[in-house]
DNA sequence: GGAAATTCATTTGTACGCAAATGGTATGAA
DNA sequence: TTCATACCATTTGCGTACAAATGAATTTCC
């Protein structure tokens, strides 16, 4: 037997030398959380990531079609369609139909919409900051740089 | 007007110098995201990622309650009892009263669910290896460095 | 022993996240 | 022109993910 336990033992020979914590997906999700909980200790008006995110794309790119935006922003069509509606229920965008094309929706965003992404870009950088907390700066834009690569 | 867009020009000017593709929460729901996909095209039986990792901490640990199984597996008691409630619908697991505490369900792994597992911990390999195909092997070794200590 | 605090499990409600199916619209090539 | 193809939006179904409330059982502390 080895010493009084677990760190070097042999696991259950079903998982043989599998080390969960060392996989990148369980790590990502686990980073994934913190940064969730650090969010929404942070976040204006309730707003979610995923809110946000379109916020940003929509004001970068300024309006478009709802699907589009899904891609600017990395979501599913089906994914942003719930986002988009929640937003426009809370009057942070709008929407109407396009005139050149009648099957598009044009996404805009409202005065409100601008005012909450307003005060919300401070609260990102907060959230970012903490959430880098654990790490030195050069680990940080390592990891940012490795996040990169991965995307 | 620089250029012929874009790259260069300033963003709309609420959105000042905040830049969505370098902030931590975005690549880390990016970088999630990609791994989701690769997991979906390598899993055996369906298994989605937190019934795998529910099932390797099952495997590790030995029978537990629903609840220390959520905490083991780093899952909200809410979505534990999801989770367990699906792999038990599979026959993956099987849950009993326990006769110590009247209130705890003591989760164990079935030899179904053994058998699954023994078959996904291959492919388990193969998808962190694909996920971290785009870095070379020192950059995959510092990013679960960072990931871990971002935890 | 008994009240207070914990712990366990469940349920409800909200919000992603994606696959797959549907139907309307636009476009390009035959 | 028309027909195949592509694109847009919606809907359904499943699976996380967490907050908050509930009720039962256990532990702790007085």
């Amino acid at each position: 037997m080895s010493g009084k336990t677990a760190k070097a033992d042999i696991q259950s020979p079903i998982l043989g030398t599998y080390m969960l914590d060392d996989q990148v997906g369980y790590l990502l999700r686990l980073a994934g959380q913190r940064h969730a909980a650090i969010f929404q200790a942070h976040t204006v008006q309730g707003l979610t990531p995923t809110q946000f995110s379109t916020l940003v794309r929509l004001a970068e790119n300024g309006p478009c079609s709802q699907n589009q935006l899904g891609r600017l922003a990395a979501m599913d069509i089906a994914t942003i369609k719930g986002v988009v509606d929640r937003l426009r229920q809370r009057g942070f965008v709008r929407t109407a139909p396009s005139a050149d094309d009648r099957r598009r929706h044009i996404v805009s965003l409202t005065d409100e919409g601008a005012r909450a992404l307003d005060r919300m870009i401070p609260a990102g950088r907060v959230i970012t900051e903490e959430t880098l907390a654990p790490l030195k700066p050069p680990e940080r834009r390592n990891l940012i740089k490795l996040l990169r690569k991965l995307g």
